[in-house]
DNA sequence: ATCAATGCAAATAATTTGCAAAAAG
DNA sequence: CTTTTTGCAAATTATTTGCATTGAT
């Protein structure tokens, strides 16, 4: 879904900014509209062409630059699927204890939310003496089409340049 | 924990080996056994140095090509936490559905288990069409100390080369 | 013998960084 | 004006790879 908006994340984003004396940038504008533009997950590549396409000046190291205030300010979150570079979800703003289920061949991705799940964490975290600050589950699986066909059509995600 | 037995480990990776028509080398069995005499996480740096000490011929090459083999023979998971380098985890063959929670200031690790939460995956992922093949579930938290005192006293693990 | 496995050193590729110039407040 | 931010290009660093040689079967 392009154009999904995220008006709070966004603003919350500018406050965090404003509130460590950062400054707003044309080109942290670009990159923070591109991130709150979408619901997919994406690359420090992909990024940095969709910033470049709202404003031709970012650059690489600003992108990389700015990546790790939007993950400190919680707005996005650094995912490892495995691969060589890191993923980016700009989900947990609106929903913070999602969980991922990908599938083994074609990698699609399905989020959801489980209030059970939620408690026995912090059940079992409280038991272990740790209180919960976040937690990450993924889950890998066989999706339908590869438990029927044997085979996924859509194989990884040619969609970056990597 | 150093000497924990993992005998049947050891022996269902040789039998991967042999089934794969790949060759028991000296420098694979100095990398194999010091993976399975442990209950750590480890890296790959990490596991370059107890390989040695083993067999003075074993190179970061050979390491670094023989990770996903045990990786590939699930006697041993490949882990993200957030660094820049992977950790391994040679836990899984004795207890493949474990979780683990990470505390945020002193990084220590600790694994769980929970059949209440495979049985909630496992309902989810149906319910999403999925069939899980494995899952992975990482809390961070605040560990007693971290409560407590505010801090902890045994910061980022310095143990490794890092 | 045959083919897989090794060490070495060079290559790769994502991310980080130093620096002088440009822009924000 | 002062301080932060930028783009660029060079540096960094974990991991991978080509190749000639060695070792397992």
């Amino acid at each position: 879904m392009v154009g999904h908006d995220k008006t709070g994340a966004r603003d919350k984003f500018l406050k965090f900014l404003a509130t460590k004396n950062l400054r707003i940038t044309s080109q942290r504008q670009a990159i923070v509209d591109s991130v709150f533009s979408t619901e997919e997950h994406f690359t420090a590549e992909q990024l940095l062409e969709w910033a470049r396409s709202r404003d031709k000046s970012v650059s690489r190291a600003t992108v990389y630059r700015t990546l790790p205030l939007l993950v400190e300010s919680k707005m996005v979150h650094e995912m490892d699927f495995g691969k060589d570079y890191k993923f980016y979800d700009p989900n947990y703003s609106d929903h913070p204890n999602h969980h991922h289920i990908i599938c083994q061949d074609c990698e699609k991705i399905v989020e959801f939310e489980s209030e059970k799940i939620d408690k026995i964490e912090n059940e079992i975290s409280h038991k272990l003496g740790f209180s919960v600050a976040s937690q990450k589950l993924q889950i890998t699986g066989n999706c339908e089409e590869l438990k029927k066909m044997g085979a996924c059509k859509n194989h990884p995600c040619s969609t970056h340049g990597h």
